[in-house]
DNA sequence: AAGTGCCACCTGCTATAGCAGATGTCCATG
DNA sequence: CATGGACATCTGCTATAGCAGGTGGCACTT
């Protein structure tokens, strides 16, 4: 385990707790801390050449996002993810996110729909360019301005943990099919036409539409099921 | 603020972070806290009796959940909510337990349906003899049966964190009108048989429209808004 | 050889001490 | 009287030390 972590190299602004949570985090999402490993406050905390306390707190975090279980007294270890359950949060995440959306249709300013059609036009070239990695970056551009358009912490923060799962769900399917990104564009190009217009109604429902797709077509969500609206 | 917390009376089996967690939760939703009030570690630490480090890990965790904001160095408040963000945080629990309901209607075993069906019948029983309390206690059942059906923590997790606005609403808005009362009772009806006829969409449909009526005659919601399916 | 009790070790958990940074007050200065 | 700066004091934050409980293995017994 301690192979799979490294000290800290640079005094940054953060607190360490702070650090901690978002390393481990990574760890876990990208799959450097495979699920059932045991995690110790201490060998951790030596690793990163920190104290005990940061860690447990980070630990502590993590286990409230669900990444992690701990038995009192016996151990810490990242949590594991059937394929199931990780459909389980994918429909919760499309369900937040369109609720987002709604509230964006309300709350967007004219400078943030300026921001999010600039966006689309990034992703209409990079769709043409067949650049995944530029569209995968847009993509989260895309609903990082809507998220923030809203203005709910909550929100944010349950969709940044919802997001944690998504990339774990990634890892056990099989890249998306890059066929299926004329799609993606025509849908982000239709929730922006939605949010334009004002709508929240529509917003969320192409909004959610759009992330029950994408899920299908990652193989997390096996059936195109029926949804409502 | 010392006034407003007390010490921990007997040992419990709960690990002292948990418990001062859930007593500041309490309080911040009870009112005894009131939003803006200034914490400190220390002091709320010699004022339940224990060390710094279980408070100061239960405002990590009230601050993951949107309860506290803490500025690095300065001091940590409870947060403040308009009605705006009350509502906001009512649509968003509306929709998760919208998924709930589609969840349970999946994986709900029969032993479940019966025992919400017990709940039911005890609602009709309270409504007739117009018993708020136990009417109120009835209604925790239910939700809490539909999501533990689900299996889902994060869900469970996420429904119990925004419990805590909702209530913290209703402390704002005047007490829910007990004319609504029959009208509740026959959502619950319906969302039980959607239930029992394992249609998601029905059942998310159903329980979704409950909670959005709930919060409007409660008046955290405003309008009557027009919903999607 | 199989069962059993004991003990060293490891775990999460809590307490104490002390750090740097931010704030407000009080005094000296214009 | 107004204003600017130094200091006491508060804050969150981190480190160190030590606690109780749980585990595993080793020796001893039968």
């Amino acid at each position: 385990m301690s192979s799979a972590v490294e000290p800290f190299a640079e005094t940054e602004t953060l607190s360490l707790g702070e650090r901690a949570y978002r390393r481990l985090r990574d760890s876990i999402v990208q799959g450097t801390l495979s699920a059932g490993s045991r995690i110790s406050e201490r060998s951790l905390a030596s690793a990163l050449g920190i104290s005990a306390q940061p860690v447990r707190e980070a630990l502590r975090r993590l286990e409230q996002d669900g990444l992690v279980v701990t038995l009192p007294r016996r151990g810490t270890i990242v949590a594991e993810f059937g394929l199931e359950r990780l459909a389980e949060l994918g429909r919760i995440r499309a369900a937040l996110e369109g609720v987002a959306a709604a509230l964006a249709a309300e709350r967007m300013t004219g400078e943030d729909l300026a921001s999010l059609g600039e966006v689309v036009r990034g992703m209409r070239a990079a769709t043409a360019a067949a650049d995944t990695e530029a569209l995968a970056e847009l993509n989260e551009r895309f609903h990082a301005i809507l998220q923030g358009a809203t203005g709910n912490m909550f929100l944010v923060r349950s969709l940044e943990a919802l997001r944690a799962y998504d990339d774990l769900g990634r890892l056990r399917a099989i890249g998306s099919a890059p066929k299926d990104m004329p799609k993606a564009l025509r849908e982000h190009v239709s929730i922006l036409a939605a949010l334009r217009a004002r709508d929240p109604v529509l917003s969320e429902a192409r909004m959610r539409a759009h992330v029950l797709r994408s899920l299908t077509t990652n193989g997390v969500l096996s059936a195109p099921r029926k949804r409502p609206a």
